[in-house]
DNA sequence: TAACTTATAGCACGATGTTCTAGAATGGCA
DNA sequence: TGCCATTCTAGAACATCGTGCTATAAGTTA
């Protein structure tokens, strides 16, 4: 048989498509490492010299989807509260696109799953983004008594508790895009209303 | 070597303990067949005869889970609002007193594990138990235009989001009991205001 | 006691992550 | 051009996994 050989900088690249390719056709379970090898065609070996082991790989394609977060977080608006509004949908509209690759970035402990330096970095990365549309707000309302970093984790953690709820077929909403849209301005009125509370 | 027999009603409960005390113990990924049923000291097939499948044998751990979170939350206070400053804070500990029970109870599709009925049954009986508190809370104010199933909703998803990222190292509040009493705060006035807004 | 149900023990199968080996293709350098 | 060090390939190997099968023995019931 005629072998043919990747060209080395290829490899990584084609391991990390193929990865992500079988996660989002057939889920977690499909990311075996002669799997990703052979739709990589690449030799299974190849996953070993470029990361090290399955998890290194995994790790890689959960830098890569935070990375993609902070870039689909990044929206423009007219306001601080408006921006707000659009990132909140701009997150939940990732999510149900990626619904595999999002729950394995908050599925620590599975799969093997260590949650390295760099895709810790990379979610604090994406978290950043959120946090300076947050202090957008505290300085448009001269609120500035509480640390953005918490005030932000109140707007993370509704819009992450929703869409991983929804993923989950734990969302018992029957208007789910309606109550995502009245949660993002619970939170916002909520959040105003601690920020003024605590002036 | 002498065989000794477990009582057939025994088995299904030193299984499920076994299995339970694992997952607390040692995390997910040691919850093999073989280690559940030696530590419960019966024999590999018992998971089989009992519950079909280790997913079956793992949807009555998530089902067990869902009932004892769904006990954790039916807590007692003088008013609506204060039920439900003190449910966020038993489900908030609840979570934190069986941190890979309840990843667990949210992880669908890793480990092999479908959401059963049975489980998605008692999934909704805990949010029931929330449900009724929100409506109550509806009561007392009088607005009842809104959905409790939606309003509901937007609380479990901050409570529920702010734990799943604490549990994944993902909250990067320095002082997370304060911020997560700011969450529920929150969470209840934004809700407040979303349901006299729509009286 | 006899018959029936059901748990036990152990082997077996295929798939998994991982490591090891020999060999072949590639790229850089003389 | 010819050589050599890299490094990718192919395949075997190992332990462990979930899952079935089978023969046997322990309880249970008639």
């Amino acid at each position: 048989m005629v072998r043919t050989r990747t060209k080395s900088e290829d490899i990584e690249e084609r391991l990390t498509a193929a990865a992500l390719s079988i996660l989002a056709s057939e889920g977690p379970d499909a990311l075996s490492v002669r799997k990703v090898a052979t739709v990589a065609g690449v030799a299974p070996m190849g996953i070993y010299a470029r990361f090290s082991s399955k998890a290194g790989l995994i790790q890689h394609l959960l830098s890569l989807g935070f990375e993609r977060l902070a870039d689909a977080l990044n929206v423009e608006a007219s306001s601080p509260s408006e921006r707000l509004l659009r990132s909140g949908a701009a997150y939940r509209a990732f999510a149900l696109a990626n619904p595999d690759l999002y729950r394995l970035m908050f599925a620590r402990g599975f799969a093997n799953i260590e949650v390295s330096d760099e895709v810790h970095e990379q979610a604090g990365r994406a978290f950043g983004v959120l946090e300076a549309q947050v202090m957008e707000l505290q300085n448009a309302l001269d609120a500035n008594s509480m640390d953005s970093v918490d005030v932000a984790m109140l707007f993370w953690s509704g819009v992450h508790g929703f869409v991983s709820l929804e993923l989950d077929e734990k969302n018992f909403s029957s208007h789910l895009d309606a109550t995502f849209a009245i949660l993002v301005e619970a939170l916002l009125s909520g959040i105003t209303t601690q920020l003024i509370a605590g002036k």
